[in-house]
RNA sequence: GGCCCCAUCGUCUAGCGGUUAGGAUCCCAGGUUUUCAUCCUGGUUACCGGAGUUCGAGUCUCCGUGGGGUCACCA
């Protein structure tokens, strides 16, 4: 059975590029009806944060993305490793290293002064003397000396690199605890990890997780080893790039379907195909299609995407996420009309609520352009006109289709352009030029509104005259 | 710097030895819409450079160049 994994540190916030990789390895398995797991990295005692935990945790929640089982905490496994620890040491395959600090600092620095590679010289690796006093030692794996560590990624295709590149890294802290990539090791084997999708950052520490399987006489999962995302200007993704952290998204009005067809583009795709609903991405990824080449972040794809989403939303759904910016109109018995009339105009949530806070407030004022060009010559005649017109409709008035019998009656029977009376009152009720239809709006205000905001209007120019 | 990885329109990508190098986004133009948006139609724009292999190379090989990653008692 195809088992992945997500495994964060806590250490911060949700990145996008994390989210990607989470998705890739979360289709993975419910594409091969396996299992998903969560592990959280905190071996680092020091640099753990519960707030991290949590945003990481609502990000999973906010996209969707389910796991299975129990979260791994390595933090609570430390007897585990110490077990394991233990064994390596019986069995010669590691050794303790008494080399301070300083004296580590020291024989980095002396390297790079004759610019060698900074590694561990190997020092304690077969000593049997006295151990000097007062240090606490680490725990070193023993490394292979030659020869080459090969694996086969996944997306890289054969990575091949030269055994003396792996140093005899620490396992161990000099305090005990365990360290990185000997946990990985570890858990990934223990929890029946399959394939094991990450980051490329993570392809150096490909070769020293192997030396731990093979120490600890493990199966090898599969790796597969995704290109990062960068920015716009195809340099690595910063936190001056704007949002980075997943939940931004959310503030800014992303829905997280929009967000997730975004990333699952970012490095794969299906033939031309670029709108993929969770189902579609379940069906068709396989993580042998991912590419090679690091992609670039570019956040009109993402609008695009997201305004593609908001207009196949059902409007009592849209309705419920609207309430999370501001706008309540679950109840709003034009709730139909009004999101029909709005929701091919917004690219995000927020710009959704604005136009529709738009059209159910009275304006309180007139984009002066606006007012200039369309307040113009007999312009309160006419809106006074249309009033009345309004006033005297024995009509139904319910439907925007409604609303226009009313304007193409006022049209005919005044012998005006549709243009004369649809500008001043377009202006009239959104207090700008530019919006939704006038039918539309009338609508969803009512016959009651629409005379207030056109009586309003009236007043306005007279004063101005 | 050592080692490793990568390279098609501005961006995301298709291509898997023979295509007028395709799609999407962005941008521009036209149409639809009383306006804006949507929608529809059309257009501009790409194989990093150089050798080689081959009848034929974006596709294979090598060398450059450019970009990225990594070299912790971080993860």
């Amino acid at each position: 059975m195809t088992v992945t994994r997500f495994a964060p540190s806590p250490t911060g916030y949700l990145h996008i590029g994390g989210l990607r990789t989470a998705l890739f390895s979360w289709l993975t398995a419910r594409h091969n009806g396996g299992k998903f797991l969560l592990r959280i990295e905190d071996t680092d005692l020091s640099r753990n944060s519960e707030e991290a935990l949590e945003a990481i945790m609502q990000a999973f929640e906010w996209v969707g993305l389910d796991y299975d089982g129990d979260v791994v905490y390595q933090s609570k496994r430390f007897d585990l490793y110490k077990e394991y620890i233990d064994q390596l040491l019986e069995e010669g395959k590691a050794y303790r290293c008494y080399m301070s600090r300083e004296e580590l600092d020291a024989l980095r620095e002396e390297q790079m002064a004759r610019k060698e590679r900074p590694r561990y010289d190997g020092r304690y690796r077969d000593f049997s003397g006295e151990p000097p006093e007062g240090i606490e030692p680490v725990i070193r794996i023993k490394a292979p000396t030659e020869g080459e560590i090969i694996f086969e990624d996944g997306v890289k295709g054969e990575i091949c690199i030269a055994a003396d590149e792996v140093d005899d890294f620490i396992i161990a802290r000099s305090d005990g605890t365990p360290t990185y990539n000997f946990v990985v090791a570890i858990d990934d084997a223990l929890m029946g990890l399959t394939d094991v999708i990450r980051g490329d950052d993570h392809l150096y520490n490909t070769p020293k997780q192997i030396v731990v399987y093979n120490a600890l006489g493990f199966k090898l999962p599969k790796f597969y080893h995704v290109a990062m995302i960068n920015n716009e200007q195809g340099k690595k993704l910063s936190k001056r790039d704007g949002a980075t952290d997943v939940m931004e998204y959310q503030k800014l009005g992303f829905l997280p379907e929009s967000l997730l067809n975004f990333l699952v583009r970012l490095g794969w795709s299906h033939g031309d195909q670029e709108i993929f609903s969770i189902d579609e991405m379940i069906a068709l990824f396989d993580p042998k299609d991912i590419n090679k080449s690091a992609s670039s972040y570019n956040l009109d794809k993402l609008l695009w995407l997201n305004a593609h989403y908001i207009k196949n939303m059902p409007n009592k759904e849209l309705a419920e996420k609207l309430v999370d910016y501001g706008v309540s109109i679950e109840g709003h018995d034009r709730l139909e009309i009004l999101l029909d009339a709005t929701k091919e105009r917004g690219k995000t949530l927020v710009e959704l609520a604005s136009q529709i806070e738009l059209i159910l407030t009275t304006p309180e004022s007139y984009d002066p352009k606006a007012a200039k060009k369309a307040f113009k010559g007999e312009a309160s005649e006419i809106l006074r006109n249309f009033a009345d017109t309004l006033r005297e409709w024995d009509g139904e008035l319910h439907l925007p289709a409604d609303y226009h019998a009313v304007l193409e009656h006022y049209v005919e029977k005044s012998e005006i352009g549709f243009g004369k009376i649809a500008q001043p009152l377009r202006v009239s009720l959104l207090g700008s030029m530019t919006g939704s239809g006038v039918d539309e709006v009338m609508a969803i205000i009512g016959v009651e509104e629409t005379i207030h905001r056109i009586d309003r209007a009236i007043f306005f120019i007279e004063k101005e005259k």
